[in-house]
DNA sequence: ACGACCTTATAAAACGATTTTCATCGTAAA
DNA sequence: TTTACGATGAAAATCGTTTTATAAGGTCGT
């Protein structure tokens, strides 16, 4: 047996892969990296030193000369995120999943930046060529400084008619799907519950539904409440409604843990769903799903969007276009949270 | 207004803050890092040129010198994830969304490596200074490629006992958890549905079941299926059971695609659940609390893993210790596919 | 035989930070 | 007064790759 040598061995380097072939380092670049014609010979000859060596390519080193590190970021501000339920969570894993098989096609990594106090330190800690930044709101700081500095972005969940990268989502349509829906089973006393950021979603919502109660001929009662405490502000709103004696058999949450805790109030106060009151919230995911019975919402096709979005990305990273894109239409998913 | 200039400006580099601080470039790095000492006055001054400058350090000359990258990697092996089902997947993200926060806490990114073909040339496209590996087979390729290059691993879902750094989960304890709360609720005639890999989680499955079973003084029932035609699998085997006669008033199906394809057999059968049969499955994801009606299963509490791996993995980074660590146990959560 | 031109490979210059080695200047200890 | 030492900076080496400029042969047409 070989005396093991202890200290880990230097690193194998292009260098060390040129001289066992007997060429140059800039010739093992090209060999690698397919940019210049190299001779059939000499690149076989390459080829076998890599194997032999077990040459691993240093990226940093890469990296560094060529300015791109081959990797986007996504990210989701709003750091009342986390603390306003697992909505926010799962809507951002639900993008990174499927954005990251659609960058590792075009082999690039997905780096994860989670929403926490400081974004923007750790924005400039992690390197990324381009980033996917989750339903921003109108005037995103970190937005503007990443754009500032050059960096490709794109945003997800751009609203109609809004300038800048990105991919649209529908968010008239998302409301419209739901209010049509629930006035649709009956429902003529209907609340709408909102949060009290600007962001897209709540300013559409908004918009839609009071257009549409109008249009129906019927009254119209939006409550806000902090994201920070979206689930208690959701049920104390809904218990006072009911106290106050005023009517009620529906309710458009669509922030889900204000849909979840729409639903811990009506349980309190004593009324079935869908029976008494029908309730619906926007995003299908855990919550929606896991309550009892199981939220009506709609399928927002994020795995589409993701994959929509990363595309553009890389496409802007390498070539520097900067497109608008359309996202697929929502789609409604009834559950018996508003019929049976 | 002044003229815009057209073309990026050179990035501001270090040697830029240094020449307008009057210091040198190293002294510029120690101020910024803290590994030596500066005087506050020349600090200062660097900060001031810095802001001014609008600086942001450049990561990949950074990682080159320095050799770390300050990202760690979440990989799942298996290729089949996907098809399997979104189980994997949801694991998967489950346990990359907490990472990501425990990572970042480190100043760490985390890098999504999703479980792809060709995972070896993934894993080797991108740069990172650890690997969380989730639930690899015994033997693992990709796992013991890295290892002897040197970069540091931490398993998820090591086996009791299994070597090499990791956080263990208890598989016989999620099994034992399982199967005496169905003999519990009166079960007497429970196959168990296994995926055919080699994976920890099937073998302790079996091994538990079937202790268990013969100590009950009841028959074993194994079904095994592939992991590729999970739903589909499971389906026909159930279907099977029933039309060749067997008794059956539970099934414990541990892969939550194979609970649901059970779920759909026993529905075509017109047997209910739980009143005729009852149902199990592991992983408490999308799949279990979304079937009708949701299914009993374990909180595997794969933050709380995740982040115990993350904390353990930054430490085998920097210290270049690689402990066993023990995971929280899995508890049980009961839902209306075994009671009621 | 002579440029013109193409192919292939080399040498050397980046890329932008960190780290190591040396100076320099005070000041405390002997 | 001398020596030693601590504190602070500058200068230069270094990390591993890609890219650019340059050279060495070969082929071809005239």
């Amino acid at each position: 047996m070989e005396d093991q040598v202890r200290r880990p061995r230097r690193r194998v380097t292009v260098v060390d892969v040129a001289s066992a072939a007997g060429v140059s380092p800039g010739t093992v670049s090209n060999a690698i990296s397919g940019k210049r014609k190299v001779d059939q010979d000499t690149r076989a000859r390459i080829d076998r030193a890599i194997l032999e060596l077990g040459y691993v390519p240093n990226l940093a080193a890469r990296g560094m000369r060529t300015g791109r590190t081959n990797t986007i970021a996504v990210f989701s501000s709003m750091p009342t995120a986390v603390a306003a339920g697992s909505a926010r969570l799962g809507f951002l894993m639900e993008v990174a999943a499927s954005a990251a098989v659609t960058a590792l096609e075009h082999n690039m990594a997905l780096v994860l930046v989670p929403p926490i106090r400081e974004a923007s330190k750790a924005l400039s800690s992690v390197p990324f060529d381009g980033l996917l930044m989750i339903e921003p709101e109108e005037d995103d700081a970190n937005l503007a400084r990443l754009r500032q500095r050059g960096i490709p972005t794109m945003v997800i969940g751009l609203r109609d008619g809004a300038p800048g990268p990105g991919v649209t989502m529908n968010f008239q349509r998302m409301a419209e799907l739901l209010i049509s829906h629930l006035l649709e089973t009956g429902v003529r006393h209907m609340p709408l519950i909102l949060g009290q950021s600007t962001r897209q979603s709540n300013l559409f919502f908004r918009q839609t539904y009071e257009r549409m109660m109008a249009q129906a001929g019927l009254a119209a009662r939006v409550h806000v409440v902090p994201e920070a405490d979206a689930e208690r502000g959701a049920s104390a709103a809904i218990l006072q409604d009911i106290a106050a004696g005023l009517p009620i058999d529906g309710v458009l949450a669509p922030i889900d843990a204000m849909a979840a805790g729409t639903m811990a109030a009506l349980r309190q106060a004593g009324l079935s769903v869908p029976g008494d009151v029908k309730v619906a919230t926007r995003y299908d995911g855990f919550r929606a799903r896991s309550e009892t019975p199981p939220l009506t919402a709609l399928n927002l096709r994020l795995d589409e969007v993701a994959q929509i979005a990363t595309a553009g990305l890389i496409g802007a990273i390498e070539t520097g276009g900067a497109p608008i894109l359309t996202g697929p239409e929502p789609r409604l998913v009834v559950r018996s949270s508003t019929v049976g």
